[in-house]
DNA sequence: TTTATAATCAACTGATCTATTGATTGAATT
DNA sequence: AATTCAATCAATAGATCAGTTGATTATAAA
């Protein structure tokens, strides 16, 4: 067998690599991008069983990517740093460029629910600074509690018809959730838009706003 | 089985992640990082056997990691595009931040040949614009000829010994070849420091210089 | 048309990965 | 000490992956 060391290094990145190649530890990711979770509820959320759940963060943790702590009974699940959302952005860019099939499921998803150009981040500073639009998180409460971009109203998707008197209809809403690929903020857009409110949606999600170094509030 | 759309998306990036995990794809990405080239080329130079590196090829083609094209009766590969270069970046980055393996690897070996400072990109294009250093390519004659950094000098590593003369003694030897774990680079270094001369390495090789949009040289 | 060469394809073995099941560990509660 | 709950561990069956071997396709040359 007798590895170089660089067959010794690459084989290490192949393991890092290997523990992204599975859709249900790349959502687990996207979950622990909004904040730590314990494996119960990060199980729930994903539609895992607990023990497979368990086994694929294990995985990650193997592979680095993860970390986590124990407090009582429960066992807190995070990213190992705002690096490893880094590297999903990465594969998400290089995944878009050149697979056919992205493209072919985001036309025949996203893009009906969703014509307008997503916002940048740095034209969502921008307008904030301006003062002219509302930056809506349409994910769960306890994930806006656990991290939010400043100055954002919490409504999760489910409450939005209800509660729609609570958002200034003269206002841009600019919402968001936990990725490119959360299907919150397309609902939310394509629902304020039906009511004939001006709305459009961040390009990506929370995660990609922490890892970019940008400040977070929370509500603890 | 029914996935929603975000599921399909997340399958998908994980087919791409799963290309990139396996050590003698990520050993071809390299070599393709240095240019395009055949199968056989391929093989002979990651020890496959042909039929072997043209599976692991064709699943680097199908995650639209490469292309290729035919031409008379051979097929050759290349990057799909610079970006997975960027995709690779951040793999290895991540995974000299979190794996205490990749570190143990590096000191073990890497770090013995070569104390001191690797240098940046920047630092290079500053210290060539003051002339005050010579770059040394060490790769193949092939591989330079494919692309290099302007004015390097090509030593491929065996003849580097008997070449010397034609390397002025008091500049300061600046040494690159495929990558981050090349051991070419450390080797050439370690002999140049040896024989008393001045010497470091690039921090990482050819592919990334590309990718990171600088200018290069070729031979044809 | 025959021959040679580059590469792929097909079939197969052994290895690794996934998900389930049930047992086990560790910590808090009774 | 006994109980309860969160999470992991262990064992397993089915699926997928890796690498070899030999046959096949595509192109160029004899």
């Amino acid at each position: 067998m007798s590895m170089g060391p660089k067959q010794a290094i690459l084989a290490e990145f192949a393991g890092v690599a290997r523990a992204l190649g599975h859709a249900h530890r790349l959502e687990l990711l996207e979950h622990l991008g909004q904040g730590e979770r314990g494996v119960d509820a990060l199980a729930a959320r994903v539609g895992l069983s607990l023990a497979n759940a368990s086994q694929h963060l294990q995985q990650l943790r193997r592979a680095g990517l993860v970390a986590n702590r124990r407090d009582g009974k429960f066992i807190y699940y995070r990213l190992a740093d705002d690096g490893v959302t880094d590297l999903l952005t990465a594969l998400r860019r290089q995944s878009e460029r050149n697979l056919a099939e992205v493209d072919r499921i985001r036309r025949g998803y996203f893009a009906d629910r969703d014509s307008f150009e997503p916002v940048s981040r740095e034209d969502l500073l921008e307008r904030v600074a301006s003062g002219l639009v509302t930056v809506l998180d349409v994910r769960p409460q306890d994930e806006f509690g656990q991290g939010h971009l400043p100055g954002a109203v919490n409504i999760p998707l489910g409450e939005l018809q209800d509660r729609l008197a609570e958002l200034d209809p003269d206002r841009e809403v600019i919402a968001y959730c936990r990725g490119a690929y959360c299907v919150f903020a397309f609902e939310a857009v394509a629902a304020l838009r039906a009511q004939g409110r001006p709305a459009r949606r961040l390009v990506d999600g929370f995660p990609e706003w922490k890892a970019a170094g940008l400040p977070v509030a929370t509500s603890f």
